[in-house]
DNA sequence: AGTGGAAGTGATAGTCTCTCACATTGTAAG
DNA sequence: CTTACAATGTGAGAGACTATCACTTCCACT
């Protein structure tokens, strides 16, 4: 692996390259600033140059996303592995869920704020997303034993929450201030608690 | 107002005009594939018609995400007019919301998915913004009275929730499939029950 | 040593946003 | 009635961006 900088034709690894500046890009100029020109003239290539390892634009931004979404579930798991019951450790990363999101304001406008397609296009991030998924799926589980049906509404409904919490967070532009952030995080976890108190009540809905 | 679209000069009410066609230019190619040049053909004026009505694309979208926040509203109202006990208007409310976002998804892109600032910028549009907001707690606030801290809190929670159903449920590009917004909505009403059953859970948080 | 393919270049087409000087038209005052 | 003004639309163009193509350079492997 090729380390130097220079004049040399071939850039050695540009394809990681792209990828970091990337994310460096977007969190100066957020995802809707960030521009594939930029990005290459930065990495000190043609514009063309990215087209010889991304597709186009989206291609590139899912990369970024399935870079992130792995950044995401360790976060996660940080958190989860800090507590103990599975009530608090639901509520944890509820909590770190809200957190990621606010401090990584630009990763996580990657994943969620472009309208990348996480389901059916690049299975990578599809994979990624799910393993996400599954580790908040996997902590409910132990807490509904016996009732799959149950455990999948519940989260569902901590899922929702967490993200709705995150998502409003960092709605506006600019880094929401850490008062806002500890105090979503905190009530994020506080209706994750509220959720499974008074989970008997999802069943009945509209 | 004059009505003939023939070869005029002048159009006649352009802003309006403007605002009407951005919307169904949003239906049909998304917010992500709106164009104010595409707008601007189909209106039959210049692409540079639209600046004298407006200062930028950001202001006209911001001009749309007004209207949309107004039928938003109409619609919660309507669903809330139709269910008494201040909890099931709560679950409708959010039954609603879920509903409207997936079924008018090019205009809640617009409010939500566009980065718009919705706090500092645009007056209008911050308005409606909290228009909306007090619909839901107003509502709360009949449930928990005496204690507006509480209220408040619990305002957040199930409007964070209700979101998130959403956010998550338009997140994918395509609309979503009937059977999935029915399920959304149903989990967004019992997720909205279940945090007011909890409630009690909802002060301690990390 | 030499060659085939991977990786980068430069040019170019087409789209977009936004600006500016200029053209046209409704309106309202003289 | 006319004339001048202000509002509204035009045409041209600058600057940015995505994407494609033929061509060049260089690495790796025979």
């Amino acid at each position: 692996m090729p380390a130097a900088r220079s004049k040399r034709y071939h850039h050695g690894d540009l394809k990681a390259a792209l990828i970091d500046g990337a994310i460096e890009l977007i969190a100066e100029r957020g995802v809707r600033g960030f521009s594939l020109a930029e990005l290459s003239r930065r990495a000190g290539v043609t514009v063309a140059a990215p087209y010889r390892h991304f597709a186009g634009r989206d291609e590139l931004l899912a990369a970024v996303a399935v870079r992130a979404l792995d950044l995401f579930g360790q976060a996660l798991a940080a958190q989860a592995s800090e507590a103990d019951p599975p009530e608090r450790r639901l509520a944890a990363m509820a909590s770190g869920y809200v957190r990621f999101a606010a401090e990584q304001r630009a990763l996580f406008g990657v994943v969620f704020g472009v309208g990348l397609d996480k389901k059916t296009r690049y299975p990578e991030l599809r994979q990624a997303y799910e393993d996400v998924e599954g580790m908040l799926s996997a902590c409910v589980a132990e807490l509904c034993p016996g009732d799959p049906d149950a455990s999948e509404q519940l989260a569902d409904a901590i899922e929702a929450t967490a993200h709705g919490y995150a998502a409003l967070l960092t709605d506006q532009p600019g880094s929401p201030d850490p008062a806002a952030i500890n105090q979503a995080a905190a009530q994020a976890a506080g209706a994750t608690l509220a959720l499974i108190q008074g989970r008997a009540a999802l069943r009945d809905g509209g």
